[in-house]
DNA sequence: GGCGAATTGACAACATGTTGACAACCTCGG
DNA sequence: CCGAGGTTGTCAACATGTTGTCAATTCGCC
């Protein structure tokens, strides 16, 4: 198999990811939206969340592919809608440890359920296999861009 | 298999499709910058091409997943810039029909020549067939959420 | 201990996307 | 023919991301 014809299959992939982006960070709005959330909060609780223990901006960025300045935004707004905690960070002045309150572990809680069901039915008609190839292909991509 | 083992699958593809859309921006701001072109624009030329024939703005946006008003300012800013033509259409007199001027047309292939050298370095180490499923996969789950 | 380099927070300017609202235009059924 | 309802362009407000810059802090090496 000639490695001509990946091409053009690879430039629908770039298009259904941009394609794909968008009708997830609507459909992420809309399952927020009960808890006045927004995809991109939705995404900052899941990092805290995944990594386990408090976390600084740069921290979170790095794990999202996100610039610091963007996650900071978020964080700041985020805090003062007491969805997250400051604390100092012993060892570092000026880079503060940022975790979950306990509005925000209830919020993503019942947003991590909400989204389970969503994910069934999305998911429905898909093997498992099949999600497995998609997720590797994609990391691969992203590393073959990152380095 | 359970179905049970696929939420958490799907909910890393979700991660991964925004984390690769945002690096497909930054790449495609990169290779366009040379033109003085970004990747919302490049979308908007590409899109025109693959029409084959002029469209109007709501045409574009469907045909991208993306609102009629994004779509108006980009084509607008770009028609500033010698990238568009606006033609009337006969049959309406608000929806203007948009093709390509010949600057699109030249800025489109030298992207299009240069794009492919990177896909290609990019799908190194991707089969065909893998890419197909990915492709696939991230159709029908866009399919999923739009209705 | 101290100095140069890297990290971090803060602020600004900009690009790109959304939603909402309004008026002008088009279409189609009665 | 005409009026109701959908389509289109336009404008505004906002959310989210980028890059660039600056000062404060921290780190690593001599």
């Amino acid at each position: 198999m000639s490695d001509a014809q990946k091409g053009p299959v690879f430039t629908e992939i770039v298009l259904e990811v941009f394609k794909l982006g968008g009708l997830l960070v609507s459909e992420g709005d809309r399952m927020g939206s009960e808890y006045g959330i927004t995809s991109a909060r939705w995404k900052i609780l899941g990092a805290l969340s995944l990594a386990g223990e408090p976390q600084t901006v740069p921290q979170i960025a790095g794990s999202m592919g996100l610039t610091r300045q963007a996650v900071q935004r978020l964080v700041d707004a985020m805090q003062k809608d007491n969805l997250l905690l400051f604390q100092d960070n012993p060892g570092h002045k000026r880079a503060k440890l940022i975790s979950l309150s306990d509005l925000g572990k209830t919020v993503y809680s019942k947003l991590y359920d909400k989204q389970s069901g969503w994910a069934k039915t999305c998911s429905a008609g898909i093997t498992q296999a099949e999600l497995e190839t998609t997720l590797s292909v994609l990391e691969r991509i992203s590393g073959a861009i990152d380095r």
